[in-house]
DNA sequence: TGTCAGGCCATGATTTCCCATAGTATCCCT
DNA sequence: AGGGATACTATGGGAAATCATGGCCTGACA
């Protein structure tokens, strides 16, 4: 993996759609980009997913190869390959970073997520993920909140990082 | 493999059998097919299969050719080659995208998969699919379902991309 | 000579592209 | 360290191009 992001911001979202997105996570998406050069706009791939899923993930044009690798190397026919495929190549949707570092999310792709006027971007590793600012807040906090208020007394989530144990 | 296939949707079918295949598709099938100068109408190959297969398979030039080569390469006269031959050489038809973006659909082919008034386009890798927007959500989405309920509890089928079992 | 498919034009809705502005961070020079 | 000059960031607006779709016209064929 390369470059990885890192970071949380919130920005506007446009009555076009289009949102800048965190400046830094700009330089990952173009290192990651194999045919970006310099003063052309980067690619990348927003993973929508299926209804149960309220937020978009992007990936790096890498980290996508890396999953389409994957892909090709199930089975074909295989009900696992059907569904990576319906996942990753449905539902999902290619484009670019334009000039003024700025991604348009069509209509579709807004409403999905409830997306208005604001959206919150969060750094995943070779991904990163945008949020209508609510749901995050509401879900996904609840969901830490809860998972953490779970582990024993006294337990460090840092203890993780080497292995400890744990669903 | 070049450009793939990526995202999903629905799109009319007029009277004559006319549909807007999406804009993106647009591109990947131009770009994979080798004789194709801008200006001109990209060919492919629409695959449909016997009786029990109930959507159309689109393939690029480049696509169909990489599978003719396969099945050349298997020997003459054996059963296996026998039947891909009648799948990609008999149950298949080759046509173009015309100059508005249309691909037109015989009656023979909307009648195969029961396609009335609409379409749905979904991207699988190097080729993508036509489905009656129906058959898909009852079938297929049935299918997914039946399948996901099945997995072990808290599984994330992304974890296949990693090689984890499950047949 | 009615029907049907193919080719061509028409139109509204999106999307893309290009330009504009204000605010911040950065740099550089003395 | 001051003080601008410069670069980059975040956002907006309008014009132009593209998309999806419908309708019409015409020639072929029965």
């Amino acid at each position: 993996m390369g470059r990885r992001f890192r970071g949380e911001s919130h920005h506007k979202v446009d009555t076009k759609g289009r949102v800048s997105i965190p400046a830094s996570f700009r330089r990952v998406i173009e290192a990651s980009d194999p045919n970006w050069k310099s003063g052309e706009n980067p690619e990348l791939v927003i993973v929508y997913g299926d209804h149960r899923r309220n937020y978009l993930e992007c990936y790096t044009i890498e980290a996508i190869e890396e999953v389409d690798d994957k892909i090709d190397a199930l089975p074909r026919g295989s009900m696992q390959r059907k569904m990576l495929q319906r996942l990753f190549h449905g539902q999902s949707f290619p484009t670019t970073i334009d000039e003024t570092g700025r991604l348009v999310l069509p209509a579709k792709l807004r409403n999905k997520i409830g997306l208005e006027k604001e959206a919150f971007f969060m750094a995943a590793g070779d991904t990163f993920q945008i949020w209508k600012p609510e749901t995050y807040e509401e879900e996904e906090m609840a969901l830490a909140e809860k998972w953490m208020d779970e582990l024993p007394e006294g337990f460090d989530p840092l203890e993780f990082l080497d292995g400890a144990g744990g669903a």
